[in-house]
DNA sequence: CTCATAGTTCAGGAAAATAGAACTATTGAA
DNA sequence: TTCAATAGTTCTATTTTCCTGAACTATGAG
Protein backbone atom coordinates (compact mmCIF):
# COMPACT_ATOMS: atom_id res chain seq x y z
CA UNK A 1 0.00 0.00 0.00
CA UNK A 2 3.31 2.38 0.65
CA UNK A 3 4.00 2.11 -3.01
CA UNK A 4 0.21 3.14 -4.51
CA UNK A 5 0.68 6.62 -6.25
CA UNK A 6 -1.81 9.46 -6.52
CA UNK A 7 -1.38 9.31 -10.30
CA UNK A 8 -2.29 5.31 -10.54
CA UNK A 9 -5.92 6.27 -8.42
CA UNK A 10 -6.37 9.39 -11.06
CA UNK A 11 -5.94 7.39 -13.93
CA UNK A 12 -7.33 4.50 -12.87
CA UNK A 13 -10.78 6.66 -12.01
CA UNK A 14 -10.57 8.43 -14.68
CA UNK A 15 -12.25 6.46 -16.85
CA UNK A 16 -15.83 6.11 -17.32
CA UNK A 17 -16.36 2.19 -16.78
CA UNK A 18 -14.10 1.78 -14.00
CA UNK A 19 -15.28 4.82 -11.98
CA UNK A 20 -18.81 3.01 -12.13
CA UNK A 21 -17.39 -0.39 -11.26
CA UNK A 22 -15.19 1.29 -8.26
CA UNK A 23 -18.46 3.50 -7.15
CA UNK A 24 -20.61 0.26 -7.25
CA UNK A 25 -17.48 -2.03 -5.24
CA UNK A 26 -16.84 0.79 -2.69
CA UNK A 27 -20.78 1.51 -1.71
CA UNK A 28 -21.09 -2.17 -1.09
CA UNK A 29 -23.76 -3.13 -3.41
CA UNK A 30 -24.17 -6.71 -4.26
CA UNK A 31 -22.39 -6.30 -7.67
CA UNK A 32 -18.77 -7.41 -6.58
CA UNK A 33 -17.85 -10.05 -9.40
CA UNK A 34 -16.57 -9.29 -13.08
CA UNK A 35 -19.31 -11.46 -14.94
CA UNK A 36 -21.85 -9.60 -12.29
CA UNK A 37 -20.64 -6.44 -13.56
CA UNK A 38 -21.22 -7.76 -17.10
CA UNK A 39 -24.71 -8.79 -16.62
CA UNK A 40 -25.33 -5.07 -15.56
CA UNK A 41 -23.71 -3.55 -18.40
CA UNK A 42 -25.77 -5.99 -20.53
CA UNK A 43 -22.52 -7.09 -22.34
CA UNK A 44 -21.47 -4.04 -23.68
CA UNK A 45 -18.19 -4.32 -22.69
CA UNK A 46 -16.77 -7.99 -23.21
CA UNK A 47 -15.27 -9.53 -20.36
CA UNK A 48 -11.38 -9.49 -21.53
CA UNK A 49 -11.77 -5.64 -21.25
CA UNK A 50 -13.62 -5.95 -17.90
CA UNK A 51 -10.81 -8.08 -16.54
CA UNK A 52 -8.54 -5.50 -17.47
CA UNK A 53 -10.24 -2.39 -15.54
CA UNK A 54 -10.75 -4.57 -12.47
CA UNK A 55 -6.75 -5.11 -13.14
CA UNK A 56 -6.05 -1.08 -13.39
CA UNK A 57 -8.11 -0.83 -10.41
CA UNK A 58 -6.19 -3.44 -8.64
CA UNK A 59 -2.68 -1.96 -9.06
CA UNK A 60 -3.86 1.21 -8.39
CA UNK A 61 -4.50 -0.05 -4.84
CA UNK A 62 -8.25 0.60 -4.95
CA UNK A 63 -9.66 -2.95 -4.57
CA UNK A 64 -8.66 -6.41 -3.55
CA UNK A 65 -9.45 -9.45 -5.31
CA UNK A 66 -10.44 -12.91 -3.38
CA UNK A 67 -11.36 -15.91 -4.57
CA UNK A 68 -14.21 -17.73 -3.54
CA UNK A 69 -14.51 -20.52 -5.52
CA UNK A 70 -14.99 -20.31 -9.05
CA UNK A 71 -15.52 -16.76 -8.62
CA UNK A 72 -13.38 -13.79 -7.97
CA UNK A 73 -15.15 -10.90 -5.28
CA UNK A 74 -14.37 -8.16 -5.24
CA UNK A 75 -14.09 -5.62 -2.14
CA UNK A 76 -12.46 -1.99 -1.98
CA UNK A 77 -9.11 -0.84 -0.17
CA UNK A 78 -10.88 2.50 1.26
CA UNK A 79 -9.22 2.39 4.23
CA UNK A 80 -6.16 2.14 3.43
CA UNK A 81 -6.13 4.61 0.68
CA UNK A 82 -7.68 6.71 3.10
CA UNK A 83 -4.56 6.47 5.75
CA UNK A 84 -2.61 7.34 2.80
CA UNK A 85 -4.08 10.03 0.98
CA UNK A 86 -6.91 11.07 3.64
CA UNK A 87 -9.85 12.36 2.41
CA UNK A 88 -9.12 11.41 -1.30
CA UNK A 89 -11.32 8.99 -2.24
CA UNK A 90 -14.27 10.29 -0.20
CA UNK A 91 -14.36 13.53 -2.77
CA UNK A 92 -13.95 11.49 -5.70
CA UNK A 93 -17.16 9.17 -4.65
CA UNK A 94 -18.60 12.51 -3.72
CA UNK A 95 -18.28 14.30 -6.78
CA UNK A 96 -19.03 11.02 -8.80
CA UNK A 97 -22.16 11.32 -6.92
CA UNK A 98 -23.03 14.60 -7.54
CA UNK A 99 -25.84 14.95 -10.47
CA UNK A 100 -23.98 16.19 -13.25
CA UNK A 101 -25.86 18.28 -15.37
CA UNK A 102 -29.24 19.84 -15.65
CA UNK B 1 -18.27 25.73 -15.89
CA UNK B 2 -21.31 23.29 -15.88
CA UNK B 3 -19.66 21.31 -18.31
CA UNK B 4 -16.74 20.44 -16.16
CA UNK B 5 -16.45 16.68 -15.65
CA UNK B 6 -14.80 15.28 -13.14
CA UNK B 7 -13.74 12.45 -15.85
CA UNK B 8 -11.83 14.98 -17.69
CA UNK B 9 -10.49 16.29 -14.19
CA UNK B 10 -9.36 12.72 -13.13
CA UNK B 11 -7.80 12.54 -15.99
CA UNK B 12 -5.78 15.73 -16.61
CA UNK B 13 -4.34 15.54 -13.17
CA UNK B 14 -3.67 11.77 -13.48
CA UNK B 15 -0.33 12.81 -15.66
CA UNK B 16 2.49 14.13 -13.25
CA UNK B 17 3.45 16.86 -15.28
CA UNK B 18 -0.08 18.19 -15.65
CA UNK B 19 0.15 17.51 -11.80
CA UNK B 20 2.81 19.14 -11.43
CA UNK B 21 1.91 22.03 -13.58
CA UNK B 22 -1.15 22.50 -11.99
CA UNK B 23 0.02 22.35 -8.29
CA UNK B 24 2.10 25.31 -9.18
CA UNK B 25 -0.51 27.33 -11.07
CA UNK B 26 -3.10 26.64 -7.66
CA UNK B 27 -0.58 27.26 -5.42
CA UNK B 28 0.12 30.69 -6.55
CA UNK B 29 3.87 30.44 -7.52
CA UNK B 30 5.28 32.94 -10.11
CA UNK B 31 5.61 29.96 -12.55
CA UNK B 32 2.03 30.34 -14.63
CA UNK B 33 3.27 30.88 -18.16
CA UNK B 34 4.11 27.72 -20.63
CA UNK B 35 7.65 29.20 -21.38
CA UNK B 36 8.29 29.56 -17.44
CA UNK B 37 7.51 25.86 -16.96
CA UNK B 38 9.64 24.67 -20.00
CA UNK B 39 12.66 26.42 -17.88
CA UNK B 40 11.69 24.75 -14.88
CA UNK B 41 11.26 21.56 -16.44
CA UNK B 42 15.42 22.47 -18.03
CA UNK B 43 13.74 22.05 -21.80
CA UNK B 44 13.28 18.21 -20.90
CA UNK B 45 9.49 18.36 -21.88
CA UNK B 46 9.50 20.25 -25.86
CA UNK B 47 7.23 23.35 -26.35
CA UNK B 48 4.20 21.58 -28.21
CA UNK B 49 4.05 18.99 -25.28
CA UNK B 50 3.95 21.95 -23.13
CA UNK B 51 1.11 23.77 -25.00
CA UNK B 52 -0.65 20.22 -25.12
CA UNK B 53 -0.67 19.67 -21.37
CA UNK B 54 -1.90 23.22 -20.56
CA UNK B 55 -4.73 22.31 -23.49
CA UNK B 56 -5.86 19.82 -21.31
CA UNK B 57 -5.77 21.28 -18.09
CA UNK B 58 -8.09 24.04 -19.54
CA UNK B 59 -10.64 21.79 -21.40
CA UNK B 60 -10.80 20.35 -17.87
CA UNK B 61 -11.77 23.19 -16.55
CA UNK B 62 -8.87 23.20 -14.09
CA UNK B 63 -7.08 26.59 -15.41
CA UNK B 64 -7.88 29.83 -17.32
CA UNK B 65 -5.40 31.26 -19.92
CA UNK B 66 -5.15 35.12 -20.48
CA UNK B 67 -3.07 36.90 -22.92
CA UNK B 68 -1.00 39.95 -21.61
CA UNK B 69 1.07 41.30 -24.20
CA UNK B 70 3.30 38.18 -26.12
CA UNK B 71 2.75 35.65 -23.55
CA UNK B 72 -0.20 34.12 -21.29
CA UNK B 73 -0.49 33.94 -17.91
CA UNK B 74 -2.26 30.78 -16.23
CA UNK B 75 -4.56 30.90 -13.51
CA UNK B 76 -6.06 28.58 -11.28
CA UNK B 77 -9.89 27.94 -11.59
CA UNK B 78 -9.72 26.14 -8.19
CA UNK B 79 -12.80 28.12 -6.77
CA UNK B 80 -15.30 27.14 -9.60
CA UNK B 81 -14.37 23.75 -9.54
CA UNK B 82 -14.74 24.07 -5.92
CA UNK B 83 -18.51 25.13 -6.60
CA UNK B 84 -19.22 22.07 -8.33
CA UNK B 85 -17.14 19.87 -6.65
CA UNK B 86 -16.35 20.65 -3.17
CA UNK B 87 -13.64 19.46 -1.78
CA UNK B 88 -12.22 17.58 -4.44
CA UNK B 89 -9.18 19.91 -5.58
CA UNK B 90 -7.99 20.36 -1.89
CA UNK B 91 -7.99 16.69 -1.55
CA UNK B 92 -6.19 16.08 -4.66
CA UNK B 93 -3.39 19.08 -3.93
CA UNK B 94 -2.92 17.75 -0.52
CA UNK B 95 -2.35 14.22 -1.67
CA UNK B 96 -0.32 15.87 -4.25
CA UNK B 97 2.19 17.19 -1.41
CA UNK B 98 2.27 14.55 -0.02
CA UNK B 99 5.61 12.59 0.52
CA UNK B 100 5.20 9.63 -1.95
CA UNK B 101 7.46 7.63 -0.19
CA UNK B 102 8.66 6.32 3.32
C1' DC C 1 -12.85 -37.30 -16.99
C1' DT C 2 -15.92 -33.98 -18.97
C1' DC C 3 -18.52 -29.94 -18.86
C1' DA C 4 -19.69 -25.34 -17.31
C1' DT C 5 -18.57 -21.02 -15.17
C1' DA C 6 -15.20 -17.26 -14.07
C1' DG C 7 -11.54 -14.89 -15.28
C1' DT C 8 -6.78 -14.07 -17.64
C1' DT C 9 -3.58 -13.70 -21.40
C1' DC C 10 -2.39 -12.98 -26.14
C1' DA C 11 -2.34 -10.50 -30.49
C1' DG C 12 -3.88 -7.30 -33.77
C1' DG C 13 -6.09 -3.21 -34.82
C1' DA C 14 -7.93 1.33 -33.05
C1' DA C 15 -7.24 5.32 -30.45
C1' DA C 16 -4.46 8.60 -27.92
C1' DA C 17 0.01 10.78 -26.51
C1' DT C 18 4.51 12.59 -27.90
C1' DA C 19 7.46 15.76 -30.14
C1' DG C 20 9.94 17.93 -34.22
C1' DA C 21 8.84 21.21 -37.79
C1' DA C 22 6.20 24.72 -39.54
C1' DC C 23 2.92 28.18 -38.51
C1' DT C 24 0.44 32.27 -36.05
C1' DA C 25 0.30 36.19 -32.85
C1' DT C 26 2.06 40.04 -30.37
C1' DT C 27 5.60 43.41 -29.31
C1' DG C 28 9.59 46.23 -29.98
C1' DA C 29 13.11 48.20 -32.76
C1' DA C 30 15.01 50.07 -37.12
C1' DT D 1 6.24 49.43 -42.57
C1' DT D 2 9.34 45.84 -42.15
C1' DC D 3 12.25 42.82 -39.55
C1' DA D 4 13.36 40.19 -35.59
C1' DA D 5 12.35 38.01 -31.25
C1' DT D 6 9.39 35.76 -27.98
C1' DA D 7 5.31 32.84 -26.85
C1' DG D 8 2.23 29.37 -28.17
C1' DT D 9 -0.41 26.54 -31.50
C1' DT D 10 -1.13 23.32 -35.19
C1' DC D 11 0.37 19.68 -38.21
C1' DT D 12 1.99 15.16 -38.90
C1' DA D 13 4.45 11.06 -38.21
C1' DT D 14 5.92 7.97 -34.70
C1' DT D 15 5.34 5.75 -30.39
C1' DT D 16 2.51 4.21 -26.75
C1' DT D 17 -1.58 2.76 -24.77
C1' DC D 18 -6.19 0.83 -25.01
C1' DC D 19 -9.74 -2.37 -26.66
C1' DT D 20 -11.44 -6.83 -27.70
C1' DG D 21 -12.12 -11.51 -29.95
C1' DA D 22 -9.92 -15.86 -29.49
C1' DA D 23 -7.49 -19.01 -26.96
C1' DC D 24 -6.13 -20.33 -22.48
C1' DT D 25 -6.17 -21.38 -17.20
C1' DA D 26 -8.57 -22.37 -12.85
C1' DT D 27 -12.11 -24.12 -9.94
C1' DG D 28 -16.15 -26.93 -8.93
C1' DA D 29 -20.09 -30.14 -10.20
C1' DG D 30 -21.74 -34.45 -12.10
Amino acid sequence: MDEVRLEAILHALSDPVRMAIFAEIAGGKCVQTCSAFASVCERLIPKSSLSQHFKVLREAGLIRSERHGVELRNTSRCAEVEKRFPGLIAAILKAHARPSRV
